[in-house]
DNA sequence: ACCTGAACACCGTTCAAGT
DNA sequence: ACCTGAACACCGTTCAAGT
């Protein structure tokens, strides 16, 4: 028994590499089992299936995120904390990272991460029957910047603003146009990340204070 | 050359519709092909490869977007008409909204939306140079949280919430257990999707003051 | 100009068989 | 108990050929 999830965990490390190598088409039952060094057949007895290895790859994605919960520290260190190692991750593992969005966790490990934002946002004084809306509000957009920028979606069309604005006729898109100067500036995630960290904060207080 | 443009249509009007009715593994070449009543290799000339054929898709979907657009009424009423239009978007065709996180669109259609949103920040009264940056965290938000609905995330190990507790042992999840009596609540996203429109208008208000 | 058909190198999965 | 090997029904794509 205890050799059997040792070798699903090695199963999972196997398919875990060859999405962060090659990316997601190329986990496929057959290269994973030659990595593992076995006929593809033996690895049903471990995960069932594909659609069920990938969800296992989901949940020894959200098992990297548990170390790096913190229970000191004040409301906002420890929220900072988890976006942070959440962004990490998906920097990390950007191929494996997508699949959050289509097969959610529902493990231990999950509701233990979910559970450390609720208590965040109930000692930032967030009312109770708020708190599961902010949390689902919170994670959703940390899910959204992190997927964004490990799929490349922030650059998309700024390699080149000049050539963005260039197929368009005088004032068809005025507000990029009044924006010009500054997009044309080139993106710094970190400090993004950081200021829409500052706002979410902000609004989390403001959301804390409406209510008190 | 109308005639080209018009079978690419046709094209991506089948693989739409094969992707809403039988999910995004059942969009194969062969497939598609079979609905539009030709052989796979027929397709090639008109989208390409399969990689094309779904950057492809997602612009049909973006496509989709642009008739909602209003350039009449206050800056709010726009966003959220925006907003609620991506939400319908992502109900009408959950399968292939995901795609917008891996195959970023940058056709012209694509940036008149982005313009649309970068007008009603700056009418909000956002200093310019953060409206790029704010601009991203709002699109990132509405499109999280409808890809999230689309794909049963929020209703994630919500089913039986009674079930989601019960496997841990007392106080390992203390916040669960303080927010009991909400969490057993069934949702109402539309309520929900109203009520964080809310939120992003008041945190866009208080960008647009601290900076005036 | 537009489409077909055979072929190639891949998939996930079933089933019967080996040790 | 654990793994293999052949087989089946699928993939995307190349290439040569048809009309």
């Amino acid at each position: 028994m205890a050799d059997l999830a040792a070798r699903r965990q090695e199963i999972l490390d196997a398919a875990l590499a060859l999405a962060d190598e090659r990316g997601l088409d190329a986990v496929s039952m057959r290269a994973v089992a030659q990595r593992v060094g076995v006929t593809p057949m033996a690895l049903y007895p471990y995960i069932g299936n594909k659609d069920a290895l990938l969800d296992g790859l989901v949940d020894r994605l959200l098992a990297n995120l548990l170390p790096t919960l913190r229970l000191d520290g004040s409301w906002p260190q420890r929220m900072r904390g988890l976006c942070r190692a959440a962004r990490a991750l998906a920097r990390a593992h950007p191929a494996t990272f997508s699949l959050l969005w289509s097969r959610p966790s529902v493990t231990p490990d999950a509701v233990r991460v979910v559970d450390a934002i609720y208590q965040a946002l109930l000692d930032a004084g967030v009312p109770p029957a708020e708190v599961p809306r902010v949390e689902r509000m919170v994670s959703t957009f940390v899910l959204g910047f992190a997927t964004s920028e490990a799929n490349g979606r922030f650059r998309a069309g700024s390699i080149n603003p000049r050539g963005r604005r260039g197929q368009f006729a005088p004032d068809e898109v005025p507000a990029h146009r009044q924006l010009a100067e500054w997009l044309d500036k080139d993106l710094d995630l970190d400090a993004e990340f950081e200021a829409d960290l500052d706002d979410l904060e902000r609004l989390i207080r403001a959301i804390a204070s409406a209510n008190a």
